[in-house]
DNA sequence: AGCCAGGACAAGT
DNA sequence: ACTTGTCATGGC
């Protein structure tokens, strides 16, 4: 039972937005429907509900922090045009994008992304969102009702082993703390690495213990909001096997990698068990 | 019950 | 430069 907003907001600009592929296609890990389709998530120590009504897509944020969530969301920028570039790209990639049509890469936290995304290394995604939950319940703030804050870095790098033991992530828990800890002194800023060029951001991110190629690109694409990157995982390298040429090279989709990306895996997810 | 999950890493070819 | 074993845990 949630608690249904006193006062709604109609979003502008949601001509391709699909909230339901927007937050169940793998980018994010802490929004869940009702069996109304109401989703309710947190970010950056807010909460909303958001739903779907005579084809609007509506919310309950307070007011002011509508510019947040419609940030948050990505409604400035023009997928049509994105989209349309994919599909031209290739016969895959256009059943894909038609499949995926209306998600949206988030503009996530750099640091929720980040910390998700080593949780998610060789997981399955109900289980990432249960360690993350729990995290969130143990460590971070109560916003409202039964919702809690992502807690900060310099939080988690205050914690012990012991500490995050009840996460039960197993071999995550020292990535988690290495990276808090990297943070938490200064030796990894978000800000200073979206001044750096792709290569070297790259490769500053995969200091961080536990932190390969994979972890580092989910990162740059969903934390950094870097579109062209493209993450290879276990789908996306089925996916790959499958339907696109040895030697193809994402880079020849340019800005638009990081949304085709997302579009092959949630296509293949969906479809290609 | 057993395989596998949005991997990383060291060690061995 | 590729392949393999190992890591901790639980969803299905």
């Amino acid at each position: 039972m949630k608690a249904v907003a006193k006062e709604k907001y109609i979003l502008t600009d949601t001509k391709n937005l699909d909230i339901k592929k927007t937050f169940e296609c793998g980018q994010c890990f802490r929004w869940d429907a009702d069996n109304s389709g109401i989703y309710t998530g947190v970010a950056s120590g807010r909460s909303m509900n958001i739903w779907v009504e005579k084809s609007n897509v509506v919310c309950d944020a307070n007011k002011v922090d509508i510019p947040f969530w419609k940030t948050y969301l990505d409604l400035d920028a023009d997928y049509a045009s994105s989209t349309s570039f994919i599909k031209n790209s290739d016969e895959y990639l256009k059943l894909c994008a038609s499949y995926g049509n209306g998600i949206r890469i988030l503009r996530q936290d750099p640091w929720e992304a980040l910390c998700s995304f080593i949780i998610s290394q060789c997981n399955n995604i109900p289980r990432i969102k249960k360690i993350v939950k729990t995290l969130c319940e143990n460590f971070g703030n109560n916003i409202c009702d039964d919702l809690y804050s992502f807690p900060d870095s310099h939080k988690i790098a205050s914690l012990s082993e012991k500490d995050l033991s009840p996460l039960r992530c197993g071999y995550r828990t020292e990535y988690i703390l290495d990276a808090a800890r990297r943070i938490d002194e200064c030796i990894l800023d978000f800000d200073e690495l979206q001044k750096l060029s792709d290569k070297e951001a790259f490769n500053k991110i995969k200091e961080i213990k536990g932190v390969g190629d994979k972890v580092a690109n989910c990162f740059m694409l969903y934390g950094l909001h870097r579109m062209d990157r493209f993450p290879i995982d276990t789908w996306m390298k089925k996916a790959l096997k499958a339907h696109f040429p040895k030697d193809f090279d994402p880079t020849v989709l340019g800005s638009n990698a990081g949304l085709a990306q997302q579009y092959i895996f949630y296509y293949a997810r969906s479809n290609e068990k």
